[in-house]
DNA sequence: ATCACCAAGTTATAGTATATTACATTATCG
DNA sequence: CGATAATGTAATATACTATAACTTGGTGAT
């Protein structure tokens, strides 16, 4: 009762109730996080069986890997409109402060992402990796930097961890020091600048050797 | 059958099951991680009834946490030694390489720590929370620098938000570029360097100033 | 047009986990 | 030595994952 009849738009005598399984997880991920979806309790919402997930999706697992999916599609149109609205120069900065956002804003769907069962079991060829990977390249991209060598890439892991350290750690309560707040974007900030001063020199140095 | 009958060295009829429980606890999160604990299972390890552990632990979480503090005592003490044997000026770097190291090693006690529901629902004057900036007051202090106000505390948290940041995203794979591999611990120590040198510019800048 | 087929859904059920209640046992203290 | 509270057990309620066997209804080949 009070149940939304899907437009049956695809599939037979029911709606599309495999999508409507992954935007249903996706709202729940959002509001508690990865371990909050319940194959019976998305079944009962959308007004099927049980067992009826089942014929979509192998098994839990299964089913929280499509929502990653999704959850790193929408992550990384989100990154890419972050760089390419911000003029030279502060693209990385702005890259950097939009995934914050994001990880704090939705933290739910960042942790299905970034620090769940479901991503760290995921193979290193897989949808789920190269995913993340990609992500990884626009990190890299908006450091409008030349590339040489590794040396980009060590920068853009330098200021990647830092900011999954800051939204996990935000997260759990923990970023605060003992005397007064200290914001997380300043902090970010932080290392954005002192990582890209560190490309610089390290840079020069290479320029200066050859 | 083959189960260890604990000695009886504190409590009544059986052996001292509050603390038998930490233990095996202990071992299970540090295989896998705070999710695999299951109260049903370490009734059955120590070989008492299912029910048994609720009357030392109000729930599944409340043994979570006594684990938890159990962990942070071991980590903190692990740590205290790190700053205490290494040589002036080391200081920093050899606590951070030790806590990576055991972020890494000991990911499932690490994760409950720094990554778990349990720390996340901590309230800030707990047990717990204390536990995790004597962490951080630790961190400070193997500084050896000056104390200037929040500064010092912003470049600790720095180090801090890389250190969990390469732990959280080496175990989930994420951390490998795409092209070849890149050290975990000479990130973090160039983390660790930059922002030591961070602190000397704004220190320098703080006193022009004076 | 019809009908066999099969994708998608249902009911029933097994298995596992948390947690509570009521009952049994035993160590300790008055 | 016996009352009592601490500690453990048996039985049970609830919730979730997952599978098996059965049902329904849309689709396409004849």
């Amino acid at each position: 009762m009070g149940q939304i009849v899907r437009k049956p738009f695809k599939t037979y005598h029911h709606g599309d109730l495999r999508e409507a399984l992954i935007q249903a997880a996706l709202r729940e991920v959002e509001l508690g996080g990865p371990e909050a979806i319940s194959i019976k309790a998305l079944a009962k919402q959308l007004g099927v069986s049980q067992p009826a997930p089942y014929r979509h999706f192998a098994d839990r697992e299964a089913l929280l890997e499509a929502v990653t999916a999704e959850a790193f599609r929408q992550f990384n149109v989100i990154m890419r409109e972050a760089i390419e609205q911000s003029s030279k120069g502060s693209k990385l900065s702005r890259f950097a402060q939009a995934a914050l956002a994001f990880g704090l804003e939705r933290h739910g769907i960042y942790r299905l992402m970034f620090a769940s069962r479901t991503m760290a079991c995921a193979p290193k060829g897989s949808e789920l990796h190269t995913a993340a990977m990609e992500t990884l390249a626009l990190l890299i991209e908006s450091f409008e930097a030349p590339a040489v060598g590794l040396l980009r890439e060590r920068q853009a892991l330098k200021i990647w961890a830092g900011l999954h350290g800051i939204v996990m750690l935000a997260e759990q309560g923990l970023l605060t020091g003992e005397s007064a707040q200290i914001s997380r974007e300043e902090l970010l900030d932080e290392i954005v600048e002192q990582t890209k001063a560190a490309l610089t020199v390290a840079l020069k140095a290479t320029g200066d050797k050859a």
